[in-house]
DNA sequence: CGACCACTTGATCATGCTCAACTAGCGTGG
DNA sequence: CCACGCTAGTTGAGCATGATCAAGTGGTCG
């Protein structure tokens, strides 16, 4: 397999910023114009394959990032290996934990995505000084709060096709192509990952998916592409 | 079954307060003097039974509480009656979830406890009027977050007697009662609470305790204490 | 003493895991 | 262009962990 890199692809600029899709997100916009200029001066815009490490379990933190674009998966593994996936994250949200020092979990890009990287003493000076960008951080820890539970009540109770159409739920609650009903998306996980997701095998979620798809859940377009014809459906599989 | 009761036990005062083991919490820690004096002056301090239902799954927020005596449990239940608690809190937490309205899960009593109660507006008042206060609260917010991600190693990836041992050191961490390497305490969990915690039957916790017991692990004093000759030798359960 | 409840223990079952073979897609090199 | 190998995914057979169903134990309270 070719080593995952990640790319520079520009300074931070406030001309940038102006445009940026996640201007008006968790962070950015809880900024003033003048710290947005600030920030955009000392940022970096990085290019990253899927596959690339942005923050390694147990490591220091040393930046923050925004996601521009693509999905970033939160793992922890085990001595032994066992590995689960804690929380997926989509542009435009915001990845680190400011002020502690050790993370206790990795990051990585679960597709090729963009981040824009943030020096760590920079952000938190300015979570420090700014109310908003205070508020704005604790309101996302929130919801992340809840979107761990939600999944852990998934983790402990539900069976192994009650997980994948949760999953598949999830996703495509993310995804932009959505007509009144139907849904179709870009699985952004391997089967691997979505095992590591679920606490389950790839080969119990390959049996759920063709399970799904024989059932008229769901249609497997390709490997990586589903789509849903009714969401309705999926969301009964769900709790049954 | 005796129906759990609430029991108010006085008007909070400043006086109160002051002797307050939650005085230095999350919440009375990051109040002025003068702040402390008016939230001291419309808080109550109330009872709660053991099962006695603090928040509803679904249920308007009209209060916060912080916990000054026993552990509330967090559940969250599915339509069909599966079960998951999803997080302990012990004194002094604070129970919560401000200016959120509506509550997606349950918190309950899972001993006989004290919350010193709060109302909503008020403290929601101070958090915006107080920074100390709001940095506080989302650095809980940050380590409930962690607390639940490693829970979700523990469901996902671990084992029925990984569980049961991970289940017993969280609560032995919390436990007074410690000497230098053993530790004893009081399980404030009944075994069908630690298999909705766990994401297990109460055979199979009931089963894991029998085989720790038998492996010298864990001492079983009465169905509700135990002791834990050798901290490391539990450790070591929990990961292989 | 008897009823009740929480818990334990046992026997059997089934969901999901393991191990293994097979297939499809894709890039590489002859 | 096709053969080849590699990786990711699917499918099958058998197994094991933990669930289910059922009986038994022990402590508590009226």
């Amino acid at each position: 397999m070719d080593v995952a890199r990640s790319e520079v692809l520009e300074i931070g600029t406030s001309v940038a910023c102006r445009s940026c899709q996640a201007r008006h997100g968790v962070v950015c916009g809880a900024l003033s114009a003048g710290q947005l200029i600030e920030l955009g001066r000392h940022s970096l815009r990085r290019k990253v394959d899927a596959g690339c490490e942005i923050i390694a379990q147990g490591s220091e933190n040393s930046f923050y990032s925004n996601i521009m674009r693509g999905v970033v998966k939160l793992c922890k593994v085990m001595p032994d290996g066992r590995q689960q996936i804690v929380g997926l994250q989509f542009a435009p949200d915001f990845v680190g934990r400011p002020f502690v020092r050790e993370s206790t979990l990795s990051a990585e890009a679960a597709t090729d995505a963009e981040i824009c990287v943030f020096p760590r003493n920079l952000l938190e000076r300015m979570i420090l000084e700014t109310r908003e960008l205070q508020r704005s951080l604790h309101a996302q820890a929130l919801i992340e709060l809840d979107a761990a539970r939600e999944w852990m009540l998934t983790l402990g109770r539900r069976t192994a096709e009650e997980k994948v159409a949760s999953l598949l739920h999830l996703i495509a609650a993310h995804a932009e192509t959505a007509t009144a009903t139907s849904t179709a998306f870009d699985l952004s996980l391997s089967r691997a990952e979505i095992a590591d997701f679920l606490g389950l095998t790839i080969e119990t979620v390959s049996r759920q998916l063709t399970r799904l798809r024989k059932s008229g859940v769901i249609r497997i377009e390709n490997i990586r592409h589903i789509t849903v014809p009714d969401m309705d459906a999926l969301a009964k599989k769900i709790s049954g």
